[in-house]
DNA sequence: ATAATGAATGAATAGGCATTCATTTTATGG
DNA sequence: CCATAAAATGAATGCCTATTCATTCATTAT
């Protein structure tokens, strides 16, 4: 039955693009009027859909926001991932350009950060948000760990503890991103940028200098 | 007219301390439900007083919750300018203690950090909550500032720039506080503050070795 | 003791929202 | 082409919630 299964392909295509403008259309929503108040007339209009579509597609509004949190949270590893490939080979060189991957556009840009803060803020409240950003920060978490032990086997760092490095280097950028959001007008990429460096040399003096 | 004033006075007082109670009882139901799911009615309940009450010492919801974050700003600063004062003279003891305390309760408390990223959540679609967070940011901003460069000019650092590093510092804390949100399992006080302990022993050895 | 004033109550109201569903439109397979 | 099934529509439904307000309660001043 080659028939039956082109059929099930082009509708899940069609299926999954419709899914995906709507979440996109979501998290444009929120980013403009925020999570609390987003409805889901909201989202339909910006998508340029009718009301019921968002029910037919997720079920729900709840489905809907999990669907968002969790095509973020891809998304964010599509990009990582995408950098961790390009240079297996130097840990230094890697780290530094994750680093920077987090203070730039697309992943450092003020309306998608709003996103990601809102469905932060209600991670304690709501068990779903919480599994999906655990996961993620995990992940990370792990790979830096990697990486700045990788470092510390090249060079002479008697004194560095590994786990605290890695803490600090995603609470950097984590807390850069809320500069970033909170003070638009204060906040500068490439200062930014600095400050995570010079956290960098001054650690690892050794590739970094 | 003494009666008068002792009757204004103790009107105030009242009202003031009604104000508070159901302030706090919106801080617990924020941190229980999220921002985006509490009504007034769960506040009221929270309080254990009646529903109108509310509307009458806020007259809205937008301005309870807009009372709700100064009230979170101005505890923050208090406890901040009460460090401050106790060493005024010892710009490296002071800003040691301000990390310190951005990373033990009260301040490093899930349920208080949770209604904290509620609301910068919001930020960007809710200009008040914008002007509340941004003028809190900018004045702990600018303390780390004066404090930082009080270290450099009584140590000999000539490669540290004074604004990237206070950038750094804030932001250092407020990407602890996410992973304590987040990963509450995970998240240690004490590695916590290794971090920032190694970080300043990294940039200012003369002061923190 | 009593009048007067403000605080507190909670039932009533009105508006907004998620969800449902009967109907229409569009795409696919024979 | 037609028949079929899925996709999309948008009006209708019913729940939930902020806000209002007539009433009750508590405190204060005379």
């Amino acid at each position: 039955m080659p028939h039956a299964v082109v059929r099930v392909n082009r509708r899940t295509l069609s299926r999954e693009r419709r899914r995906q403008q709507l979440i996109e259309a979501t998290i444009k929503c929120i980013s403009k009027k925020g999570l609390s108040s987003v409805t889901l007339s909201d989202v339909a209009r910006e998508a340029g859909l009718s009301q019921g579509l968002v029910n037919l597609h997720f079920n729900s509004k709840e489905n809907l926001l999990a669907e968002t949190l969790k095509s973020l949270a891809e998304d964010y590893d599509a990009q990582f991932m995408a950098i961790m490939q390009r240079t297996p080979d130097d840990p230094a060189g890697t780290l530094l350009a994750l680093m920077e991957m987090d203070l730039k556009p697309p992943i450092c840009d003020r309306s998608k950060l709003a996103v990601w803060f809102a469905f932060w803020g209600e991670v304690k409240a709501v068990p779903t948000y919480q599994k999906i950003c655990a996961a993620r920060d995990q992940k990370y978490e792990e790979i830096l760990l990697e990486l700045v032990a990788a470092l510390v086997r090249e060079g002479s760092y008697p004194n560095v503890d590994v786990e605290t490095v890695a803490e600090a280097l995603s609470s950097l950028t984590d807390g850069m991103w809320l500069s970033c959001l909170v003070n638009p007008k204060t906040f500068s990429r490439t200062k930014a940028l600095a400050g995570v460096k010079s956290y960098l040399r001054a650690v690892f003096p050794d590739h970094y200098a």
